[in-house]
DNA sequence: ACCAGCGGGACGACCCGTTCAT
DNA sequence: ATGAACGGGTCGTCCCGCTGGT
């Protein structure tokens, strides 16, 4: 890898924690160039624009989180195990992030303002639920989940639960928050069962 | 009422969906200028700061929606039918702010930002989740709810999940997102239910 | 007139000679800070942006320049006489703008750059052919031209002659550039007399 | 030829176009870089800096309109008809730099500015009307042009004046403008022959 | 020898929240 | 309550050396 492609990288892994934890607006271009050890001009050698970096370390936010997880999960055996255990690292890791979730952190700084970004945010979201809803909809296959159940309702409702818990946590600095909404989810879960 | 008065409960008024929709840093004085319709010097006459006045409209914003939800609360007969009413009302009632939910957007966006809106969105979260589990407490000596109910559980599962809903509500543009979650919160409830 | 007024109005005149000599980019706004003695805010108050201001400055630089010769030419007792009188104040008058005619400065500058003040130039150029040939056309019916003479392309003969020979007296630094120019239109204008 | 030397080439006649429409302001080093297709560190390999590359592509400039010019002007017989023929394919030719005259460019657009470019612009200028007043002193020697004339101040006159109007041509688009001018000056020039 | 690429830092225009005289 | 002025902040562009690979 060029020295370039280097540089580039490293500015989007050290900014993405800038973005998720001040949002896109409150990021300025100082904290940034303070965060890479980079002037100015060095970052902008590598993006065309501050929304374009965003982007790219939105992305990089994304596909680092989503990755953690996916490796996590695919260690499990079955599927409702997959949900259990998605409701159980989202409630004890710690991201390296920093400051919360990047979908929902971007769509709320967002819903008026960088329309690009909240596009990103929105993808990133249905890409989620997607994910997720096929994992419920293998549960129901290997006869884990009841028939009945909605398996995108159910997913829907599980993520975002567990995404307002985060937020509060976040406010009250009170990780049992997220614990014992992790705990009622899963016994929720349960009730799902077949 | 003097009209000074006057004119700051009007700047506040005003401001108030302003800073919602647009959060602290993105709202601008010129948006809040435009929004008022008065100068600059203007609005620096009641208020010393842009913090005190975000501070005010804060205030002013949760004063609004808290009114209106309590409103409708004192009107149920039993303390079980309030919890399942503010279910409803968080889902249906579209709020006259827009753009969400004060508390938890001051949240998110000062979770590395200004201190003081910060602290307000906490107590305000804070005093919330009193409220309502001295509703659900109530429930369970009126004997709707079981003995084993841990009533501040309940009520932060309640509320952040109804939040997170809200926030992909809008992230979506899908209010049946909110509604659906409305649902399974509702039904989540009766599970509690003696 | 009001404060506000009069710094708009001083603003203008101060950075009319600063575009005028240094063209519409390469006067930066410490230039005209500097010219002025505001600060970036004082000028951003009265102006919308550096274009508004140019655009200002430049109709405030025409008009001041229209002025000086329209009243010398009302002066003049027949209209031949002023098409003469016209090359005499522009070969001797030393424009207190400096930096050669804001017209054909922004005609050369702005020939591949902002659109609106190459548009302001043009009209401009326009109506000051006009101007001259409603005069040419009043010597013809005094019966000073001769019937044959078509007014339009005298009067643009004049005019672009005199301009290119302002440019060559600025490069060259002799004035007796402009002053033989001057005496070779009159002589010219001689053998378009009746 | 090395390879250096051609590229060195390749830079200057890119550039040149871009400079003579752009002016020397404006014409960023990015521009250079497209028009050229090398990075930066390829354009200052070879030149010092942008003023460097300037002068050399102003010289360029220069060299290659006086090129065509004197190509077509020793095809005349006659002193005199160089003198026509001069004022024709001033009018007549489309410059294949594009916005106008070099020297006349650069002569407004630095005024008051960069003082090399300005100085440059001035020599080609006087080298100009020195070899136009040559051909003017031969004129009369063959006895086409009267003894009376003096031939500097007519040069001056012709390329002055076809210099404003290639200005005005530029201005309002309108050719028209530019052939009207040449017609004139031939009759112009009539006058003074022998 | 040549030059692509990287990074620096000063400067560009413009907007911000704030103060103060009126 | 207005409106003038301020000055530091915003993002972005500029021209230009330097390093390192071919």
């Amino acid at each position: 890898m060029k020295k370039g492609e280097i540089t580039k990288q490293l500015i989007i892994e050290k900014s993405a924690p800038i973005f998720n934890r001040q949002g896109y607006h409150n990021a300025s271009l100082s904290d940034l160039m303070e965060a890479t050890g980079l002037e100015k001009g060095g970052i902008y050698r590598h993006f065309a624009s501050k929304e374009e970096l965003a982007c790219e370390a939105f992305d990089y936010a994304i596909r680092y989180n989503s990755k953690i997880q996916m490796e996590v999960l695919e260690e499990c055996e079955t599927s409702y195990s997959k949900l259990e255990t998605f409701i159980k690292i989202f409630t004890t890791t710690k991201s390296l992030l920093g400051g919360g979730c990047p979908v929902f952190n971007t769509a709320v700084e967002n819903d008026d303002g960088n329309p690009v970004l909240k596009k990103k945010a929105l993808t990133a979201y249905n890409n989620w639920i997607q994910k997720l809803t096929k994992i419920a909809e293998e549960a129901k296959k290997e006869g884990s989940l009841k028939e009945t159940v909605n398996t995108e309702t159910l997913v829907i409702f599980i993520l975002t639960s567990l995404e307002g818990a985060l937020i509060a946590k976040n406010l009250s600095g009170q990780r049992s928050i997220l614990i014992a909404m992790g705990e009622e989810l899963i016994s929720y879960l349960e009730t799902k069962k077949r």
